[in-house]
DNA sequence: GACAGAAACTTAATACCGTTTAGTTTCTGA
DNA sequence: TCAGAAACTAAACGGTATTAAGTTTCTGTC
């Protein structure tokens, strides 16, 4: 039976050519300025041919942004050395934002495109990516609770403080790229150590800040 | 000349009137579902009249924008009072991140609309306004380091860094309704006495903490 | 009061869009 | 060889923003 086999990877193969084409699209005019027809026309198929696949270009874009946060989640997991906890976290939080800063379109394909703020029943995917994303925010916190440096008066809270920080500043990067930036790796260690450095006593706090 | 001054009365109540049902509409049912031929119908003219009024679609959405963000100015200069510019600083950034959670969907059409992040030439209404909201943060930073209580290394990278964090608070509390957020009004405290204490010789600091 | 011209508004068309229906072609397994 | 499944497509539907050209309405002047 190695037709039906062959016929998988076929078929898989076409799926992936279809997200690639798509992503290079999205990434390159935003999604809303690609139509299906654009897509197909880029794959050489017809356009219909897409909706064997997706189920619309809504499900197309869910599916290209989970890559996208399995990506990133990767390159988060591979920086963590596990020795200072507060290091990790923090290292951690800069590489997120600098690889969004490094990947703009990605992010803004990611985040600001309506769909996925809409309902999470459509964007599922990135809906399950980005909780795991926030679980290991979560953990991070814990460990450095855990350890005895730390002051956290409410791990939820912590988290989602920290959360809305390093997001505000990547999404205003992206969102506003024109705008007199002072130094950008300046910035974020500002954003970074002020998000942290509130739920870290001020003897460790300081540490951290000369550390970094 | 009594008659062209009625003329031009009559031209800016449309003009209102126009942008009074798109409005209405962009907040209700987001600008991307909302047609042309839609906020014609309700105000019973006919599509093609609006352009006689506004340059394109895009520019309808920059002066609603626009309008929306001079509302939200006035609020936050009326919130002054002037004795502490601390406790100033504070209440307007907590009154900034109110004030959208409590109009979630002008929130959307102001900065999760593509159109505005791509070229601060067609919004370029917005991108004023906005600037000018910036420029008001920047000068309470300034007071507060001018009174005896503040220490700001550099007062760019604080306003920037603050800014972040009540953009990023704000952008997620709409964008993820569904997410299990802890206490609203705890979290909103958190973010912005974490990013507004780091700036602050921890003595006062904990005064203010203890003060909201 | 008649009337030229400006202003306001509309009709009809252009060139797109996402998606669906109803096919056609290609391939597979018996 | 051939029935049926799988893969793919042509054509259409009902929508979109925007524009060009035409019509109606109003105004100031003679």
């Amino acid at each position: 039976m190695g037709v039906q086999e062959r016929r998988a990877r076929e078929k898989e193969e076409l799926r992936q050519e279809i997200m690639e084409a798509a992503r290079e699209l999205f990434v390159k005019e935003g999604f809303d300025n690609v139509s299906m027809r654009k897509i197909a026309e880029k794959i050489e198929y017809s356009p219909t041919t897409i909706y064997l696949y997706f189920q619309d270009k809504g499900d197309l874009l869910d599916c290209i942004v989970e890559e996208t946060l399995l990506n990133l989640t990767a390159k988060l997991d591979s920086l963590r050395e596990g020795r200072d906890p507060v290091v990790d976290l923090k290292t951690g939080l800069r590489a997120y934002i600098e690889y969004w800063t490094v990947h703009p379109n990605d992010f803004r394909v990611a985040f600001m495109t309506d769909l996925k703020a809409l309902d999470p029943n459509r964007a599922w995917r990135c809906t399950a990516v980005g909780a795991a994303m926030y679980g290991s925010l979560r953990t991070r916190l814990r460990e450095c609770a855990d350890s005895e440096v730390l002051e956290i008066r409410d791990l939820e809270t912590a988290a989602q403080a920290i959360w809305a920080a390093i997001y505000g500043l990547v999404a205003l990067f992206i969102m506003k790229p024109h705008f007199p930036w002072v130094d950008q790796s300046t910035l974020i260690d500002t954003v970074v150590n002020s998000a942290v450095d509130s739920m870290i006593p001020k003897r460790v706090a300081q540490l951290e800040a000369v550390g970094s």
